[in-house]
This record gives C-alpha cells, structure tokens and sequence, in this order.
DNA sequence: AGAGACTTGTAGATTGTCGACATGAAGTCA
DNA sequence: TGACTTCATGTCGACAATCTACAAGTCTCT
C-alpha cells in the first residue's frame, strides 16, 4: 500500500516554512499544526520532520531556540528567518506552477 | 537552483498513466507529451523517464510492445492494462486529496 | 509508582530522480 | 559519401528525502 511518503516530498520544506510563517513553533507543534489543518491529510513522521527542522536551519531559512512549550516541556522554537520568508516565496511559486502542470496534463483530453 | 525534482517523485507514475489512458504511445511520446500538455512546466529525463516506464510494466499496470513510430523508427509502445485502469483512479483520488490538504495549509490563516 | 501524552533525536533501508554516458537508426544537406 | 540532427531506448552511479524502528527524557494525572 502506497502512502503519501512520495507526494510529500519537495513539498514539506514548504509546509513547513509555510507553518512558521505565522510565528515561532516547535517541531511537534509543527506536525500538529499541519495535521490539523489539513484535515488528517498531511501526516509528518518524526523520522521526516526533525531532519527537515535540522536541514532547513542548516540552510539558514530558519533560527531555533529552546525554551517551554504550553505543557510545560522542554522544546526546541523554530522562527522564520528573512531568507526563510523569501524562500518561502520561492517555494510558493514552484508548487502553483508545478500544480498547474499537472492539472493541465490531468485535465487535458487524454491520449 | 532547486529542480521540479523532488516534486516529481510520486507524481510521475499518475503522469504516465494518464497520459496512456488514451492510447498507445511510446516513451518518447510520453515524456513529448508531458511537456506539450504541462506547456513546458513538466520536463521529465530519460533516466527518470525509462526506469518508470520499466516499473509501471514490472507492476503490471501497463503492457508494451515494439513497433514502428510515425517517424518510421523502431520504439515500444505501451498500453494500459486494466489493472494500470484502477491504479490511474487510485493515484488520481491520491492526489487530489493531497493536494486539497496541501490548499488547506496554504490558504488557511498562517502561524 | 505507573501510565500516557508530549518532545527531541538518530540509524539503516528503501525508493526515485538526475546527469552522464552508450548505442543505433532515419532523414537532411552539402 | 560523409557529417549532423532528431528520434528512440537504455544503464549506471551519485544523491536526496522519506519511512520504520529505536532510544531517551519530561510532565501530569491517578
């Protein structure tokens, strides 16, 4: 059975930029976030989004800084930087057009 | 410069057999189609382009056979099977599904 | 004390695309 | 005849990203 591992890729970096875009969260918060709001459509496993979290910091698209989550836990605040919110742009614009093209392809008589 | 690479992952197989779904075609004719339709947004190489091909038959869902292209070239032609029918449907609603979550994410109020 | 939810993280396996390369036939043009 | 372009199939190694499974620790509630 095929899950959504290979549709996610390419675009979790978005979402996720997309997530902070609004103000700093934390890694599990993150995930929740985008649980929630996609109506259970879009589940990110830990083995996908911490390394995301660590390769989109290593990119300088995001700055992080502990501190304590609602219930009190130790976590890990992740924030947009500037070149985040460009990026975010960028990554923006590459999924409408990337969406466009395969909608017209898909919506296109066959053959 | 980040490609449609990684977008393309998971995609590509719904692509091929949609675009099957409407007759034969050779690879060739796939991957010219693909551009045609997406008007140039969907570029796919042959080292992604064959490989997929050879998996989509491995799997079952489609059948090929070497012929004559209108070019007068030797080419295999692939054809869907009914089983590659269902897939098409099975791949089609898989991403329709993914991408509403995604629009979800997008559209909703960010943070 | 124990259970369960919250929180971060890593390692190995798997998968899929890319770029580069190799091969060859058909048609065009000088 | 020879050179070049387009059409057409294919493989190989590098690389990137996700998954499953595991490890570990904290806070709250019973």
């Amino acid at each position: 059975m095929k899950s959504n591992a290979d549709l996610l890729q390419g675009t979790l970096d978005l979402l996720v930029l997309h997530i902070l875009s609004g103000g700093q969260q934390h890694g599990w918060g993150v995930a929740q976030a985008l649980k929630d709001r996609s109506q259970d459509r879009l589940i990110v496993t830990q083995g996908s989004l911490y390394p995301a979290l660590h390769r989109l910091e290593r990119e300088g698209w995001i700055k992080s800084e502990w501190g304590l989550s609602d219930n009190n836990r130790r976590a890990k605040f992740y924030r947009l930087s500037p070149a985040g919110k460009r990026q975010l742009e960028l990554e923006t614009d590459r999924w409408r057009r990337y969406t466009a093209g395969v909608d017209l392809v898909l919506s296109g008589a066959p053959g």
